[in-house]
Order: C-alpha cells, then structure tokens, then sequence
DNA sequence: CTGAAAGCGCTAACAA
DNA sequence: TTGTTAGCGCTTTCAG
C-alpha cells in the first residue's frame, strides 16, 4: 500500500509520467524503458492507487445497482446478470439493498456519489430522487419500474402474459380468481393485476384482489390461513410472485386443501422453487433484465446515444400440476 | 458534477477549508457559518466528492465480496447478510462473481486496489493471492474456506452434521450411499464427503462418491440419467448442495424412479426450493455466515483485534419426505 | 520518447 | 473559529 509511482519512478531511473505511461499505453515509451519500469514496479510489488487514478480521470470506473433485496431468488438473478455483463463491460458494481433501510434515500444518494452510473430496481427510492439524479447528469437506468423522463428502462412484459393467464385459469374452470399481492406496491403488481382482471373479465370470471404486506412466503402463508378461517377458498389464487404462492400453498396443503382439486394457484417470476414444486407461473427473463440494463447504461455513460430507450422483454406462460385438475376442467 | 467545494466557499464567502468542516463536524463552525455554508451548497446542489475526500483520507469506505456465482440461493443469500451488516457499519459493498471469467486472479486483485477490505467466498481464487493481498497489508476474510494465515475466516460445522445425516439415512435403511459432489472443487464439499464417509463406515454402511462437473441443477441430471442406465441405484444419494439433489431427483422422477421408496436422496444448505420439494438437508446459517464475515472484516480494518479468529457456525439437519420411506426402513 | 509541472477535489496540519 | 497551504497518487498537457 505504501508504494507509490515516485518509489517505482525513483527505481527505474525514470520520471513518474514515464512510469504511468509505461504501465497503460504499451507503445508510448520505448521497448527498453517499459522493461525497466515493469521490472521495477514488480520488484517493488507496486499496485496502482485506483483512488489517485480516479481522481485524476474523474471517473469512478464503478457503477451502482439498488434492489429492494436478495432474499427472494427474484432480484438475485437480476444483479447476477447485472454483475456478469458490467464486469465485462469492465465496470466494478456497487450494490446496495434498501431493504427496511432507514435512510434509503440519503443512502442512495451516497452512492451515486461514488458511481459513474446507477441501475434503479423496483420501487426503492422515490421519482424525486431519480429525477434529481437525472438531472444531474447521472445516468440512470430504471428496471421493473415505471419509466421516469430522462432515464432509461427495462421491464418484462405483463399486459400479455396477464392476458394467457386468465385464459388458462378460466379454461381450467375458474370462475372466481383471487389475485393475491399489493398493487400498490409495484408498477409490475398493479399491471398484473389490472390486465388479469380485465382479461378475466372478458371471459365472464370474477377477479378480485387480496392486499398482502410483503411478497414473500410468509405473506403467503397469512393468506392461507385467511382463506380458511374466513374468506373461503375462490376457484384459482392468481400470484403477484412465485414466493407468494408456493407460501399460500404451503398453507393451504397444511390445512387440508388439495390443489389442484380444491383451487388452482399461479405464481410468477418462474423461480427454481416453482419448478419444483409443480407450480404455474409466467417466466421471466430475470438475468436478462440485468444484463440489458447494464448494457443500457453503458451506452449512457460512454454518450453513444441520445434518447431514451424502454425496453419491454418478453415472459412465457408455464403451465404447471398447481392448474392442472385431473378432468381438465373444475365442476 | 461540475461544482466543486471552491464554488460553495466563494457562494458563501468563506474558505474551502471552512466548507469541508462545515459539511461534516457540525461543532466545529459558528452556527451562523454553518447555516451560511449549507446554504450555499444547497443552492448549487452541491454534493462533495468521494473521490476526493478518498484520496486526502487515503481510504476507499468500501469493501468487497468475491463468490464464484449468485445463481444458487446459496451465495446470494451469504452476500445479502454481508451487504447489510456492511451497510450498517458503513462501507459500500463491491460484488464480484467470479464465475467462468477468464483472468479471475487479476480482477480480484483489481478489485482488492479499491476497497480497504476483501471477503473471499469459497474456492474462487488460489491460496497464493489471499496470502499476498493479505502479506500487502490488506485484512481478508475467508468464507466457506479452509483458513489461510493472517486471514480471519467463517465456516459453517460440516462434520458433526455430516455424521447425523450418516446416521439418519442408515436407520432409514440405506447399506449403499452415493456421495454426489466433487471433494476436489471445494473444502466445504471435501468436509462433508469424509465426515459423511467415516460416519457412515463406522455404522456398517458403504460410501461411495460419485464425482461431477459442477453444482447445479444439471449437473443432478446427469447423475440421474448415469444412474439409471449404467451405474445402477445405491441406496440413497447424499449431494454436496440442494441444488444438486433437486436435479437428480427431478432426473430420477422423470426415469420412472419413486423417492423415497427406490432410494433416498438427502441434499446440503436448505434453500427454499427444498423445502417445497420435500428434501431432506442440512441447513446452513447463510446469511450469518455473510453477517459474520462483514463484522470480522470490519474489525480487520479497524485494527480492534491482532489475532486471527476462525468461526465455526452451527448447522442442523432437517428432515423431510426425500429421506423417510413409509415403512421406517427399507428392505 | 521523456520530463517538469499543473491540476483532479478534498482533508488536515499549522497559523492567524 | 477561520484561512493558508500542503499534500493524497495519479494523469496529462506542454516543452524539450
């Protein structure tokens, strides 16, 4: 840590300018001089100060992504993919969740202060902060996230999926749907929902919603619990996530219910869990939403690109034992 | 971006340096001064930089974390408890996944240039690299990884669960066991596949290991389909992960094979999905083991402590349908 | 091709 | 309490 360029400068019998250039650009020193200075700065074990070099280049080399959390397998696969293509894009990522943070905001703006660009997931800080990023010249990149002037977006397509959805659970035998999850929570939810209802609609179901605290498995479960003590079972529970509903099923098997045969249940994401349990759901790219957005951001950084884009990248309904009754259709 | 701290102090007609404690001590200004420097850098939204705040402390407040993938729940679990303990304590947190990248060593060694810490997960880069970020001053924690001198390092207990889970799978009835895993591509792996191996002896039962590329889900496939074309069924199958067993299972299901009445199939970590497929496994404090890191780590750097420390976290087994078959034992 | 010198934006003595 | 002045470790003109 100690060592700085002057040591490797002074070792080498060269000026430090000389020892930068030698260390970066291959041919702007001669053969001979570039041997000496690699020569000295490995006898020396000298590592560069990427904190001087920033400076000097007032760039970061280092950008941001901000999720709501990783205990889902949701937005881990989105930072994964995220992680993969910036480090190939030869950027250090910084990751922050704002998960029950207190100071989610302050915390954010902190961050952005030591990127060159940021990736917004999901409802974590509020448009006013992005907008003042943005209007700072920040890059921004919003994902499953309603589009804000001036930055970017990638979002995986509900309306259609939404859409199948309702055609299967009514070709299952669903009259009445519950859609289980929070629209007010997520842009993503409330498109969910709305498109699953005017879908079902269409074909004579009835849809309505049942508002959860929070989209995981215990979420599930107090939906469960609620449907069998007091609001009754609806013919199909529609998902706003997969953790949401292999929680509800989990309930339900443990009171007795049997899916498919009592009520159908559909997630949505397409998690490994879902797989595995049997349970139908719309996939969606999640590792792609991350590598797009980094893509995306680049291209912000680097100034190739004038207007905004907004990505919408495609989802699949997989049908699964969780909406297949035995005869086809329920009674 | 453009608007340094020479702008506020010439806005609020006083000196940089007046600024620079202003915006930080708040006792170390009068009041008035105060209220007129925050004003100031309000007006011109002003936000210091990191950069070079950084360099003049010659400190990054950042560390990082290197794991070989985010895909599993596993990692991505370890990081999520690092990143929020990390948060609390203050420091950003640099991701890096190591996975498939071809110059491994040399972007870790980057990524060390930029962080006053490094938390190295599993078997992601060599021993030689620890030891020479670690002999350059720099504090490292290892996770899920055999001790390295001068590092601190956090494990989760292999042996004694490896030798319930021998103990479980033979009173469950199980004389032949297929270890699924490669001992070779981590220390954690090599733990359970002997503990497991000498436990089970000792009870009469005969391990053998079955070597394989990887630790998905795919990896599970293709020992399914070896098993039932060539090398026939043991009785039970312990896995080096849960996503391993997944595989296999759904492999086994898929061949006609009945678990848990043709053979057993136990897994390692307890991620959701085996909970919901009914697997039999040892859970591990993932994200403790990140939490735990995060705080050695943070003493590391703060100098508290001169020692190193190695934590051993508890783990337990927890069985399930994979492992117990109707009538108590097999034939 | 190489060196001298001027910053990059901030913090931290040291004076006043 | 506040200002002046050195750096922090690097890159980058601008001369030579």
């Amino acid at each position: 840590m100690a060592t700085t360029i002057r040591d490797v400068a002074r070792r080498a019998g060269v000026s430090i300018a000389t020892v930068s250039r030698a260390l970066r650009d291959a041919d702007s020193v001669t053969v001979e001089t570039r041997a000496r200075v690699t020569r000295a700065a490995a006898d020396l074990d000298y590592v560069p100060s990427q904190l001087g070099r920033q400076l000097a280049e007032r760039r970061h080399a280092a950008n941001g992504i901000v999720f709501p959390d990783l205990s889902g397998p949701y937005y881990a696969e989105v930072v994964l993919g995220y992680e993969v293509a910036a480090a190939e894009l030869d950027h250090a990522v910084l990751i922050l969740s704002t998960h029950g943070r207190a100071d989610a905001e302050g915390t954010v703006a902190r961050l952005a202060a030591r990127t060159d660009g940021l990736v917004v997931v999901a409802r974590t800080v509020s448009d006013a902060l992005v907008q003042r990023l943005v209007g700072r010249g920040m890059p921004v990149v919003l994902v499953a996230r309603t589009p804000v002037d001036g930055a970017d977006s990638v979002n995986a397509e509900n309306t259609e999926a939404a859409s199948r959805l309702a055609q299967h659970l009514v070709d299952a035998g669903a009259q009445t749907i519950r859609f289980v999850g929070d629209p007010a929570a997520s842009s993503d939810v409330a498109e969910r929902y709305e498109s699953l209802a005017a879908a079902a609609g269409a074909l004579g179901a009835d849809v309505r919603v049942e508002v959860t605290t929070g989209f995981g498995e215990n979420a599930g479960l107090r939906v469960a619990a609620d449907a069998v003590t007091g609001s009754g079972l609806p013919d199909a529970f529609a998902c706003a996530n997969d953790e949401l509903a292999l929680g509800l099923w989990l309930g339900l098997r443990q009171a007795g219910v049997t899916v498919p045969d009592d009520t159908l249940i559909s997630g949505w994401d397409d998690v490994m869990a879902a797989r595995h349990a049997g349970l139908t759901t719309v996939r969606q790219p999640m590792r792609e939403l991350g590598a797009r957005a980094a893509l995306r951001l680049h291209e912000l950084i680097t100034g190739t690109r004038q207007e905004s884009v907004h990505d919408v990248l495609a989802t699949d309904l997989i049908v699964r034992s969780s909406t297949t009754p035995p005869g086809g259709t329920r009674p």
